[in-house]
RNA sequence: GUGGUUGUAGCUCAGCUGGUUAGAGCGCCUGAUUGUGGUUCAGGAGGUCGCCGGUUCGAACCCGGUCUUCCACCCCA
């Protein structure tokens, strides 16, 4: 009995025309990133567990995908770890490698094996796919593309506005108006927790309150509470619920809000410095908007702060985040190597163009002209003609078969084919062929023997 | 990982409190049209109703399990 085909969940197979439509997206962001002069590099799609875990939080570590050891792995399982049915503690026993989860990680692992070959500071960036063991939603995927854009060693301002640039230079390009880079700062966070009086809680209280603009402010403060901050701490953490007017107003209420705190002082004057320098350097499509409860990956960035929300008429999570660490190499051993970077979602930014209509209509096309098949003599001056055309760039195919014209003319009108040559037996005879604009069903002659006209007329 | 939701033709979906042979639109194939597509007309093919099991004289419909989809949490691109 033939099995039923299926994939795993969370993974999804490409179509042609799916696949033009996300090449057009990596075309714009690698275009971008060399641009803006970040190379390209690639790493292993998996690494030794050791690499990984340990690097996203437990909640990170549930969600890496770990491989089966090859071999008679279980034998080597002691009875006393085999027997405890623990998860925890037999899948390091059976699994020492994992698909990568992000690229942050496997590249801060690449810098410290290769800081010798590596002129710093380094500019990189990296397309590849990452797998988490989530579980699915939309535009959550369980196999989906990050593209990263990071520089390490260099500790300047001036990078977190090329990176803010970068974003807008890409949204533009790929005509997506109406993101917003909402823009944070690890140091402003932690100004605040210790001006409250919550600096023990730093992190739950920087979870709870990213879910400002989800839960609202209510549920937000009851979920500090029930974290174990005191009312006090709440109650003074009220002014950041409702931060008012633009970015240079809300940067002066923080600043007074967070006198009292060196940390919190220095992120000010970080973000203050970040948006002067934009004043003069205009975005075009984006908007940038400081946003103090946003707190993601704050497992290992320290300054700096970013995500891009789609356009609002789009229900989607974050398209493209990132942000400064000081120290994410120190972890493998290589310390005082500062890094910035920023990440593309791939598949989000699909589904919102998809969403919006965004997508250039000329990508469907796969091909430039179609030549019918009328017969075995016909078909090879029409592989003569067609080999010139390719040889001068010009997409061309010949129908393989001599079926029906009707059809021929049905499979040129499906793959949106706009030129269609017609090479039958007349025109075989008086050495020409025919050509008929598929839009305005126009046809015109050609001579078989000098097609350069045909091959301008294309070209122009 | 927790709770919920969805699955019927290639696609979008109907299908009454369980009752003969499960339907529509679009798409596909054939013909009108053996050298002209997109329009029209006529005909046709295509479904073990996600899968496994149970209840019943009888299940697309009820029950259990499982997979999948989407949603909320968790977390995140």
């Amino acid at each position: 009995m033939p099995q039923k085909p299926s994939i795993p969940k969370g993974t999804r197979d490409f179509s042609p025309s799916e696949i033009a439509k996300r090449n057009h997206i990596l075309a714009v962001i690698k275009r971008q990133f060399e641009l803006f002069g970040f190379m390209p590099i690639e790493t292993p799609s998996f690494e030794n567990s050791e690499t990984l875990l340990g690097k996203y939080g437990d909640e990170g570590d549930r969600l890496i995908f770990k491989i089966l050891n090859s071999g008679d792995f279980i034998s080597k399982v002691d009875d006393v770890t085999y027997s405890s049915k623990n998860s925890t503690s037999l899948a390091p026993r059976i699994s020492d490698k994992a698909l990568r989860y992000d690229l942050t990680v496997p590249f801060a692992r690449y810098v410290v094996m290769h800081q010798n070959e590596i002129d710093f500071p380094f500019k990189r960036y990296q397309i590849q796919p990452v797998w988490r063991a989530d579980r699915p939603q939309k535009g959550r995927y369980r196999e989906f593309y990050q593209c990263d854009a990071d520089v390490v060693g260099a500790n300047a301002i001036v990078q977190e506005v090329e990176f803010i640039q970068l974003y807008d230079a890409v949204f533009t390009e790929l005509g997506l108006a109406g993101t917003t880079i909402k823009i944070n700062n690890r140091k402003i966070l932690s100004g605040i927790a210790e001006v409250i009086g919550a600096k023990h809680l730093l992190v739950d209280f920087t979870v709870a309150l990213d879910k400002l603009d989800k839960i609202g402010e209510e549920k937000v403060k009851m979920e500090m509470l029930e974290k174990g901050m005191s009312a006090t701490a709440v109650e003074r953490a009220g002014p950041l619920f409702s931060l008012q007017g633009d970015n240079f107003e809300k940067l002066d209420t923080l600043q007074t809000f967070l006198s009292g705190s060196e940390i919190g002082r220095e992120g000010v004057a970080e973000l203050r410095s970040i948006l002067d320098v934009l004043k003069e350097l205009q975005l075009d499509s984006c908007s940038l908007e400081i946003d103090v409860t946003l707190a993601r990956g704050l497992n290992y960035y320290t300054g700096a702060i970013f995500e891009v929300a789609a356009p609002q008429q789009v229900q989607m999570g974050s398209i493209g985040g990132g942000g400064r660490y000081d120290d994410l190499t120190g972890i493998f051993g290589l310390n005082d190597v500062s890094g910035v970077g920023i990440s593309f979602g791939l598949d989000r930014i699909y589904l919102v163009l998809d969403e919006l209509d965004l997508f250039p209509k000329a990508i469907a096309k796969s091909l430039d002209v179609l030549c019918l098949n009328f017969g075995e003599q016909e078909a090879i001056a029409a592989l003569h003609l067609v080999s010139k055309l390719r040889n001068s760039g010009v997409r061309a195919d010949l129908y393989p078969s001599s079926a029906k014209v009707p059809k021929q003319f049905k499979y040129a009108d499906k793959r949106e084919v706009p030129y269609v040559i017609l090479l039958g037996a007349n025109e075989l005879a008086e050495r020409n062929f025919v050509v008929k604009d598929m839009h305005t069903g126009e046809q015109k002659l050609y001579s078989l023997d000098n097609p350069e006209p045909f091959i301008q007329e294309l070209q122009s």
